[in-house]
DNA sequence: AATGGGACCTGCGCGC
DNA sequence: TGCGCGCAGGTCCCAT
């Protein structure tokens, strides 16, 4: 699944291949993904634009086609983008460019989705959006979190709170931290809310620098798979032992989500 | 304010 | 080998 440091390493490869690159074409294979407009209209407004900046903003990818024109890109769970010569399997949008290579939006389960708008920080996902948790600081962190009565687990993963994180990074964070998915905020100490802080900003930098973790459809743009999941300490690890104590890693559902945690580690 | 459930969607793993 | 079933999950929306 797409969260912040796969949104940001497609970003940092997308700014490296198609900056100022012209959008020749536009091949509508599945016009679901688009919303608001339909495909048609989708084609024409995209043509012949360039890609003059790509930005992220938490989980979400934007291009600026310039003239007050956003690309907006919401990978979901099963969306990536792969730049090839031609339409890849799975491929719903594919922006042909000037120098000849294709830029596929893949998504295996057609819950992604492109919008086309003037002023990309109107959209409501992006308003109601919290802060970037890379650069917030220690002492906006702890603000932020300590009077929450909310369980930490739900709470880190929540957009409108903090932006980025997701049911990856903030499971292998609190577990990085030794605390307990389904505490409630405002029980954790100070203490605790740092280590959070520090693991969840450490395990985020690492997961950029080897390029994202590929669990389930997630890809560099070049195909390759990013080079984090042996580094995951407990997701998807359940009945394995735990890297700190050899218990067996629990899975549970938490806040109606997939959560596994060391039931010995995390207190 | 917090929590729970459904809807969106389809590949995949499972049981038989 | 093949079939049918139900899970997985980010976000939005509604209900309690």
């Amino acid at each position: 699944m797409p969260e912040l440091p796969e949104v940001e390493t497609i970003r940092l490869q997308l700014r490296r291949s198609v900056l100022n690159k012209k959008i020749k074409d536009v091949i509508v294979k599945d016009a679901r993904v688009i919303k608001g407009i339909s495909g048609s209209a989708f084609k024409t407004k995209v043509k012949n634009k360039t890609i003059k900046d790509v930005i992220r903003r938490g989980k979400v990818l934007i291009l600026e086609l310039g003239s007050s024109l956003y690309l907006v890109i919401h990978l979901r769970i099963s969306g990536w983008l792969r730049l090839n010569k031609g339409i890849e399997k799975f491929c719903r949008v594919g922006f042909v460019l000037n120098n000849g290579r294709i830029l596929n939006f893949c998504d295996s389960r057609v819950l992604g989705e492109i919008k086309l708008i003037g002023d990309y920080e109107k959209l409501p996902i992006i308003k109601s959006m919290g802060p970037e948790p890379l650069g917030l600081g220690k002492a906006k962190f702890i603000k932020l979190f300590e009077k929450k009565t909310t369980k930490i687990k739900p709470l880190l993963m929540d957009q409108n709170f903090l932006a980025g994180v997701g049911n990856i990074y903030a499971q292998e964070a609190l577990f990085c931290a030794g605390v307990k998915p389904e505490r409630k905020s405002n029980e954790i100490d100070k203490k605790e809310l740092e280590k959070i802080y520090t693991c969840l900003i450490s395990i985020l930098r690492k997961a950029i620098s080897k390029k994202g973790a590929s669990v389930d459809t997630y890809r560099q743009i070049d195909g390759d798979e990013g080079e984090y999941i042996p580094l995951l300490k407990v997701y998807q690890r359940q009945a394995k032992p735990c890297f700190k104590c050899k218990s067996p890693i629990r899975r549970k559902s938490i806040g109606g989500r997939g959560t596994y945690f060391c039931p010995r580690c995390q207190k």
